[in-house]
RNA sequence: GCUCGGGUGGUGGAAUAGGUAGACACGCAGGACUUAAAAUCCUGUGGACAGUAAUGUCCGUACGGGUUCGAUUCCCGUCCCGAGCACCA
């Protein structure tokens, strides 16, 4: 009987789905572990071989974990709401609920083919209304609550009109945008409108008026994660800011926990540092400056995180967007502002990223006084400053960074140096360095104490206070789109309402065309009655990260109705204590799961604060492009290593027609008519491409679907050769040169079990200390590789193994009974079919990863005796610990080690055969 | 500009509490089996030099230094590649 893969995974997938293997259910007895994968978006072009990297990891991590005795948690799904398929609808007409549902049954076929221990029968999808009714279900506990400081945690609203009443809202600690402090008395004369109002300011869903990605192009706007260098990421068009109602989320209030939270995780350091870098927390000091247009007085407040550098500040400026600018520009300076503004709103978002460090700017005609110096300082408006971030004002210290240095050398404003011997008239010294001057009370302290001791000082002269800001903002809920998850929101009155919970899910309405409606509101506008008891309802959704954010804990409890997860299930799953997937989403989805989950532990549904305990992100798998070329202006190709000898223009050439860079020439012919009639000049016979590593795409032709290799070589083929590929974490070229390698192994394998009649030669003979030692040694690598997701070395020890065992003609039970176990989760299917072979039915699944005994690994070195006439003889490295007249036996003769060795006294030698290689002194 | 990774044969990659560099695989070359092919198996394969040969010597982990008996691994500097952030005061 020959390797037939075809034959062996169809029976074996098909089992495993009608015996449901892999389905699991709450075993208090047993230790629970959660695997998750990143679910897929599914899109129209089907999985490439790319997609499949982290799942197969996720795959045999899973089986591991089974066969070393856990209740093993391995769910999938898909993120089915979302951009492409909308815009496919509108292009169309095509509804996206039809086109989600074929490409989830494409994605399904795909991904069954591969042999992957999921627990389908808990499989979601986003768009699913059962699904999407409890992503609607947050959404409304947000509404309900607010932000408490203090308590740190998220707490209900009623809490909150209670404190309005008893106390107004000057005493409150809370994360809020609420302009003014009133009184409980203020509070009761309040209208209603002015109460929501109010209230609106301190929700942790809440509906703002706020500076906002918006894409012209995509008729939405945009999360801060969605835009890279100002196009969106998908489809890469242009973005504006613009100044829109939304819906946001308060994300920001759990940015110190989100900072918090990442200590203990097992994640990357490069993933935790994103993540840092994302939340951007920054310690330093609001200050107050006394600033004057000639007719009145303000105090206005600037954030710093060099507070010593006070004494430097010699002017002001101020972001082009501030509130401030109307209040400080004098009517002298009226049009020049007028005309500095009108400027800047024609530079779109692009224009201002990447003409970074222009130097424009305009003077407002005020002069703010520098309360340590006493000096009057001009304030300016230019864009370098950011309304969004601190108070959307600076203190410019053009001495000491570069920014203020670059604008002070511009318009010829004064820079004063604070730092002793710091050279300051080529470019400013921003290091937090040295020895303070020209600063008062500062002088002569290090930089490292100024920063402190001016913090103190402005306290204790009440000009300001310590504070800390944060770069992480609100997240933006709301998207002009149909294909999401509707706000379970109605107005009336203009009030914005929530639906009651027992409504939930509010469906989405089928609609005829999806494009905006004619005068700009959101397709939903299109619908017919999108009305609740009479009052329009929200017409925006939610946006693609809504729905996945909170999806891990779905899978817990996928059937229940009454709650998101039954307090049972969560208390049994926990959390997901591996999580595989991209570092695409560091600064989306990893972040808002991060603060959803959060929010949900702080009302008490979920028991775990921190959603992924180890998170491993997969490389991704780029594109390996072959090319021929074509002598110009002929039809004629020429192999790669003589096309030197010819003027030649590359062309891509459909990597399925190629095979280890060999050109199927007739397949070459029949791909494009163009073609048809080409001839070839040959290197020894055949047709070598040339290749180049690309991005994988269509348009390169060098896509490989995954169905191809499992039709040529099987499943466990790819999913071995997947994981020989490199090391997971690492991106690399899909290169198929190397899989016959794999592909050999697996036969092989086979062939300790049967001979090439096809006979089963498994005997029932016991092991010697050889063959044993060969399985002990694979137990060994197999579990700590795994364990340290170093797949691609298991297999090298894999193949290895089954080369000495073929050379020993080792065909014993005993070892090859535990070896198809150790293979199982790599290689499923063939481990199956020979765990049948074996008469050990049902499924490898139940069997116990075999336990590894150092017994049969040790080696004696008293076997080995030192017998020395300049080498030492042993067998492998080790440590000795010998007598003081040994040791000098044994270097005696080494030349080497007596000069290294000469006048100390020897510890500990260690050898390897022939060799010492440490002498520990 | 800042932060974090990473540079090892023709190729993918092994090996780092410092200790036989190049495991394993691909490719290539030679051989066996075969009428032939496929499949399978065996041998060789970092470079240079010497030798009929067994073998030996030297050089080799981006580059230049350093620590050490010993460095792919640790330290300092330089170059290159990748990823992320990018006027965050």
């Amino acid at each position: 009987m020959e390797y037939n893969f075809f034959e062996i995974e169809k029976k074996w997938q098909s089992f495993w789905s009608s015996h449901k293997t892999f389905k699991v259910d709450i075993e208090p007895s047993k230790p629970k572990f959660y695997v998750l994968d990143m679910f897929p978006y599914p899109s129209g072009a089907g999985l490439h071989v790319g997609h499949p990297l982290g799942y197969i990891a996720s795959d045999i991590y899973s089986r591991f974990k089974r066969l070393k005795g856990f209740n093993v948690l391995h769910p999938m799904g898909y993120d089915a709401f979302g951009l492409p398929t909308e815009q496919y609808a509108i292009q169309t007409g095509q509804p996206p609920e039809q086109t989600t549902a074929n490409n989830i049954k494409r994605y399904r076929e795909q991904l069954d083919k591969l042999g992957f221990s999921y627990d389908w029968e808990r499989e979601i999808c986003t768009c699913d209304p059962s699904y999407y009714k409890w992503t609607q279900w947050a959404f409304l506990k947000m509404f309900h609550h607010w932000y408490n400081t203090d308590s740190g945690k998220a707490e209900p609203v009623e809490n909150l009109i209670k404190e309005f009443e008893r106390h107004g809202n000057s005493k409150i600690k809370a994360a809020h945008h609420c302009p003014d402090l009133f009184s409980a008395e203020e509070w009761k004369s309040f209208t209603e409108k002015e109460k929501e109002d109010v209230l609106m300011c301190y929700r942790i869903a809440y509906l703002g008026e706020t500076s906002v990605n918006w894409c012209p192009a995509l008729g939405t706007v945009l999360a801060n994660d969605e835009v890279k260098e100002g196009v969106s990421v998908r489809g890469g068009y242009p973005v504006v800011q613009k100044k829109m109602k939304q819906w946001q989320l308060r994300v920001s209030a759990y940015a110190e926990r989100l900072l918090e939270g990442l200590e203990d995780l097992a994640w990357s350091d490069s993933l935790k540092e994103m993540q840092r870098n994302w939340i951007g927390k920054s310690e330093g000091a609001e200050m107050e400056f006394s600033v004057s247009n000639g007719s009145d007085t303000f105090s206005m407040t600037v954030f710093t995180t060099r507070a010593d550098t006070i004494f430097g500040v010699t002017f002001m400026v101020l972001a082009p967007e501030s509130d401030w600018v109307e209040k400080l520009t004098v009517p002298e300076r009226k049009k020049q502002v007028q005309e500095y503004l009108d400027y800047v709103k024609t530079k779109t978002e692009r224009e201002r990223m990447t003409q970074t460090h222009r130097v424009t700017g305009v003077f407002t005609g005020s002069y703010a006084l520098n309360p340590f110096t006493g000096n009057q300082i001009p304030f300016w408006i230019s864009e370098y400053v950011l309304a969004g971030y601190g108070t959307g004002a600076i203190m410019a210290v053009p001495a000491h960074d570069s920014r203020d240095y670059i604008f002070a050398k511009t318009y010829d404003l004064p820079i004063v140096p604070l730092i002793e011997g710091c050279d300051v008239s080529m470019g400013s010294f921003d290091a937090k360095e040295g020895v303070m001057c020209n600063s008062g009370f500062l002088n002569g302290l290090s930089v490292q104490e100024a920063i402190p001791a001016a913090i103190e000082e402005v306290e204790r002269r009440k000009l300001g206070h310590r504070k800390i800001n944060y770069r992480l903002r609100d997240a933006i809920f709301s998207r002009q789109r149909y294909w999401g998850e509707p706000f379970p929101i109605y107005y009336q009155n203009e009030i914005p309402r929530p639906l009651p919970e027992t409504s939930l899910p509010l469906k989405l309405p089928g609609l005829y065309s999806f494009k905006p409606s004619s005068n700009g509101e959101p397709p939903l506008a299109n619908a017919k009655n999108w009305t609740y008891e009479g009052y329009p309802l929200e017409k925006s959704t939610m946006p693609g990260f809504a729905g996945s954010s909170a999806y891990y804990l779905r899978y817990m409890d996928p059937w229940n109705t009454e709650c998101l997860v039954s307090e049972q299930a969560n208390h049994y799953w926990q959390d997901v204590d591996l999580y595989i997937g991209g570092t695409e989403h560091a600064t989306g989805h990893l972040i808002y799961s991060r603060f959803w989950n959060k929010f949900l532990y702080d009302l008490g549904f979920v028991c775990k604060d921190e959603p992924f305990k180890k998170l491993v992100n997969q490389g991704m798998i780029q594109g390996r492009s072959n090319f021929v070329y074509r002598i110009k202006n002929t039809n004629t190709f020429v192999s790669l290593n003589l096309k030197d000898n010819y003027e030649t223009t590359e062309i891509h050439v459909d990597v399925n027609l190629v095979q280890n860079d060999r050109l199927d020439t007739e397949a070459f012919r029949a791909w494009n008519p163009e073609y048809k009639n080409a001839e070839f000049i040959l290197e020894e016979g055949t047709y070598i491409c040339g290749w180049g590593i690309e991005k994988m795409s269509k348009s390169m032709f060098n896509v490989v679907n995954p169905d191809t290799i499992c039709a040529q070589y099987g499943a466990d083929t790819l999913r071995m050769y997947e994981m020989f590929l490199g090391p997971l974490e690492q991106s690399k070229p899909w290169d198929t040169n190397g899989i016959d390698g794999v592909h050999r192994f697996l036969k092989k394998f086979w062939r300790l079990f049967f001979d090439n009649n096809g006979s089963n030669i498994v005997s029932n003979e016991k092991p010697d200390a050889k063959e044993l030692k060969i399985l002990h040694n694979l137990i060994h690598k197999v579990e700590e590789d795994i364990e340290h997701f170093s797949f691609n070395t298991t297999i090298s020890a894999f193949m290895i193994s089954v080369n000495k065992l073929t050379d020993l003609d080792c065909h014993k039970k005993d070892i090859l009974e535990p070896l198809v176990v150790l293979i199982s989760p790599y290689a499923p299917h063939i481990a199956e079919e020979l765990w049948a072979q074996l008469g050990r039915i049902p499924s490898v699944a139940n069997a116990n990863f075999p336990v590894f005994d150092p017994e049969f690994t040790k080696e004696n070195f008293y076997e080995y005796p030192v017998s020395f006439n300049g080498k030492l003889r042993f067998k492998r490295s080790m440590d000795l610990t010998l007598k003081k007249e040994e040791i000098e036996k044994l270097i005696q003769g080494d030349e080497r080690t007596l000069k290294y060795t000469e006048g100390k006294s020897i510890k500990k030698i260690i050898v390897v055969p022939g060799k010492i290689i440490n002498i520990v002194v």
